[in-house]
DNA sequence: TGTTAATAAATTTTT
DNA sequence: TTTATTAACA
């Protein structure tokens, strides 16, 4: 790479930040600006022209994706490997620290990294332990407790007690879990992140040895980082470091997670002579798309302030389509996709984006309907998936005998005749001897307490975990991965179900082997650990995101959260609506408010050429029909930024297709001519909320049957006959 | 012990 | 509406 070769692809802020001084560094990013591209090359900058070997380098990321992203991508411009790089998440970086020191971090070698669905089982078998009752106190709030308290540095034995009866609850339940956790030699996501930072801050001599290394650190994503990786990020930097944060304040979606936006204020005050730099030059939308997500994010205050501009086209002004309900909405934007395809363009460079991932279901049902491949991101995980996590959890017993989760999880799945009952025998007698589940079993069988027909159960069970185990010891991963499958009947246990899912799961069992296959040990920094411990390492901290096929041209669907960092040709943002978005959850405060308007801005700025917003007026949601009205966000657009869709209720409502879109004329009216309401049609009716109206059609039998009434005020309605009380005039 | 019916709850989600 | 968990039954 030569100088005049960089100079051309930059502008002069791009430029800037590429070639900056060597010191503190702090970058706002605006949407589209050419961020990551600017980062890869500094980092290429440093390394060729500033004589930084690529080890004195710390890149830090928000997601693994963007962490392979920028290996590949730095690849590309250096030609050599980086596999020696520290590049990674704060969480990744954190667990290879630990796995290197991990004696002086106190934690077992083969230390097993738990998920959060693991952490939440957990939590729950300690608040039975504790005698909690789960209504009133819920696993879900202690374990946000927890993960927060951690996420803010503080262990059970810091944190403040107030005297209250919730604090003093929380702390018990935190105790426990911290010592269940040392037992088993379980670490969750937080722990990972807090025992690093411990281990560096309690053995000045690593700590000196990573001051020594690390010469350049630079953070991607700064806005979404929490109070524990600022910590982190101050300890590991030394005087003879610098730091380089890249950040877009307007972008921080994650505080509900405990990122804070208030560490990029932090930043300049804390690292001392930081220079900042703007990158405002949008490449990515049309003048419309970009002056509309200006004017909606500039209703935010304490804003750092950023005046993005582009010299793209004006472009097409933003769709706004009122539909009359969700399924109307979801017709609408499969007939918009449809249309945008004949003229020629690519599905994939379309999104649909929504608040709550309850949106997708209608959407997904009108693009089959339709045959419109495409493509759901967030949804269930190949990992979080039951069979997938049963068959790791097995594979966990087998690593480590005393994982009580994993014990937990596969004791009697398949059923093996280990009710609920036995299991507390065993979690009792765990408690008392402060022992694992599985040490736990191994005594009762040597006792006398427990029935013949559970004690040979237990025996079974350990026996089998035991057998295979010494069976595969000289086995690869893939065949102890199959023995085990083998060995412990999941696959049949799954078929059994009988149903239509029975089959994806066994055929995700087989991808499980699959993916043992392809994982290669050396090429995690788990290098020293035998590859069972060092795979399920790696699927823990890797929610692997490649689901659906790639290959084919299909429709993008996610949450405007999901959509972070991406970008489409045409954007639809589905749910424009008071209550859902903003959610109703969000908008009562100003905080979170305005990070409802900043997850608004990120969905409008993923849009290249074009954009549209639905929102519908009425919605079902968990089975009752909501009223919503248009979001305040779409108030907050200048109209002349936008066009109204007007409904063309031929195309969009095709007649006779659903209950709800059927338009009142005389083929429908004679659809059903009898029922047992009681009322006839034409017949006039007044409804305690909505008014006097006339009687256009009935639909279903008996409680069921439902009544489609025009108001002379609120419209057209479908209500059920048994609840809403109509009175005859 | 395992199955089924009743009941309650319900953003966003990476690591 | 869907989903998960729990209580009651076979």
């Amino acid at each position: 790479m030569h100088t005049s070769s960089i100079t051309e692809q930059f502008n002069e802020a791009q430029l800037e930040v590429v070639t900056a001084p060597n010191r503190n560094l702090q970058v706002i990013a605006g949407a589209g600006s050419g961020k990551t591209r600017v980062l890869v090359h500094r980092i290429a900058w440093l390394i060729q022209e500033q004589g930084f070997t690529p080890n004195e380098i710390l890149a830090v990321t928000f997601t693994n994706k963007a962490a392979r992203e920028m290996r590949s991508r730095l690849e590309e411009i250096l030609m050599r490997s980086t596999f020696n790089m520290w590049v990674g998440t704060f969480h990744g970086l954190a667990h290879r620290l630990l796995r290197q020191h991990w004696q002086a971090a106190n934690l077992p070698e083969t230390f097993q990294i738990i998920d959060s669905d693991d952490q939440l089982r957990l939590i729950k078998r300690i608040q039975k332990q504790l005698e909690l009752d789960e209504s009133n106190w819920p696993p879900k709030q202690s374990q946000w407790f927890i993960n927060k308290e951690k996420d803010e540095g503080r262990r059970s034995h810091s944190v403040y007690d107030d005297g209250s009866l919730f604090i003093n609850m929380m702390l018990r339940i935190y105790r426990q879990y911290e010592k269940q956790c040392e037992q088993s030699g379980l670490v969750d996501f937080s722990e990972l992140l807090l025992r690093g930072y411990e281990l560096l801050q309690n053995n000045s001599e690593i700590l000196e040895f990573y001051h020594n290394q690390f010469r350049y650190l630079l953070v991607d994503e700064f806005q979404d980082t929490n109070a524990l990786q600022y910590a982190w990020l101050k300890l590991i930097t030394s005087k003879n470091s610098c730091v380089m944060i890249v950040g877009d304040d307007d972008q921080s979606i994650y505080s509900w997670r405990g990122a804070q936006i208030g560490n990029i204020h932090r930043f300049t005050k804390e690292f001392p002579n930081t220079q900042t730099i703007r990158l405002e030059q949008n490449y990515r939308s049309t003048k419309t798309i970009l002056s509309a997500a200006n004017a909606v994010i500039s209703n935010n205050k304490n804003r750092l302030g950023k005046d993005l501009w582009t010299e793209g086209e004006e472009g097409e002004p933003i769709s706004l389509y009122a539909a009359f309900n969700e399924t109307d909405e979801a017709r609408f934007v499969v007939s918009t996709i449809e249309q945008w395809v004949e003229l020629g363009n690519l599905r994939q460079n379309v999104a649909i984006l929504y608040r709550s991932n309850a949106q997708s279901r209608v959407i997904e049902e009108e693009l089959i309907r339709a045959q419109i491949p495409y493509r759901i991101y967030g949804g269930l995980k190949f990992f979080d998936r039951a069979e997938i996590k049963d068959a790791l959890a097995y594979l966990r017993l087998i690593a480590n005998r005393h994982d009580d989760a994993a014990f937990e999880r596969v004791i009697n799945t398949p059923p093996r005749g280990i009710g609920n009952s036995t299991l507390q025998i065993i979690r009792d007698h765990a408690k008392q001897h402060e022992i694992s589940l599985w040490r736990a079993s191994e005594m009762l069988c040597q006792q006398i307490i427990l029935s013949g027909r559970a004690l040979s159960a237990i025996q079974n069970f350990t026996q089998l975990i035991n057998h295979i185990d010494t069976e595969t010891q000289d086995y690869e991963l893939p065949n102890l991965t199959e023995y085990m499958l083998h060995k412990v009947n999941l696959i049949e246990h799954y078929g059994k179900e009988g149903n239509e899912s029975a089959q994806s799961r066994i055929e995700n069992l087989q991808e499980l082997i699959q993916a043992t296959k392809a994982f290669d040990p050396r090429s995690e920094y788990t290098v020293e650990l035998p590859p069972l411990p060092a795979f399920l390492s790696h699927v823990a901290l890797e929610t692997s995101d490649n689901q659906a096929d790639p290959h084919e041209d299909s429709v993008q669907l996610m949450t405007l959260h999901a959509a972070k960092g991406l970008e489409f040709d045409l954007v639809i943002i589905c749910g424009v609506e008071e209550g859902l978005f903003p959610h109703h959850m969000s908008s009562d405060e100003a905080h979170s408010l305005e990070e409802e308007r900043r997850l608004c801005y990120v969905g409008m700025t993923r849009a290249k050429r074009k954009l549209f917003l639905t929102y519908a007026e009425t919605r079902r949601m968990y089975g009752r029909d909501n009223y919503h009205t248009v979001s305040r966000f779409i108030l907050e657009i200048p109209s002349e930024y936008l066009v109204e869709v007007r409904p063309k209720l031929q195309i969009s409502r095709p007649v006779s297709y659903q209950r709800q879109n059927r338009a009142p004329n005389l083929s429908s009216k004679m659809t059903q001519a009898s029922n047992d309401t009681g009322f006839t049609l034409g017949q006039r009716v007044r409804h305690a909320k909505f008014g006097e109206g006339i009687i256009l059609n009935f639909e279903g039998h008996g409680d069921a049957t439902q009544i489609q009434i025009q108001f002379a005020k609120s419209g057209t309605k479908w209500l059920v006959a048994s609840f809403a009380k109509l009175e005859s005039i």
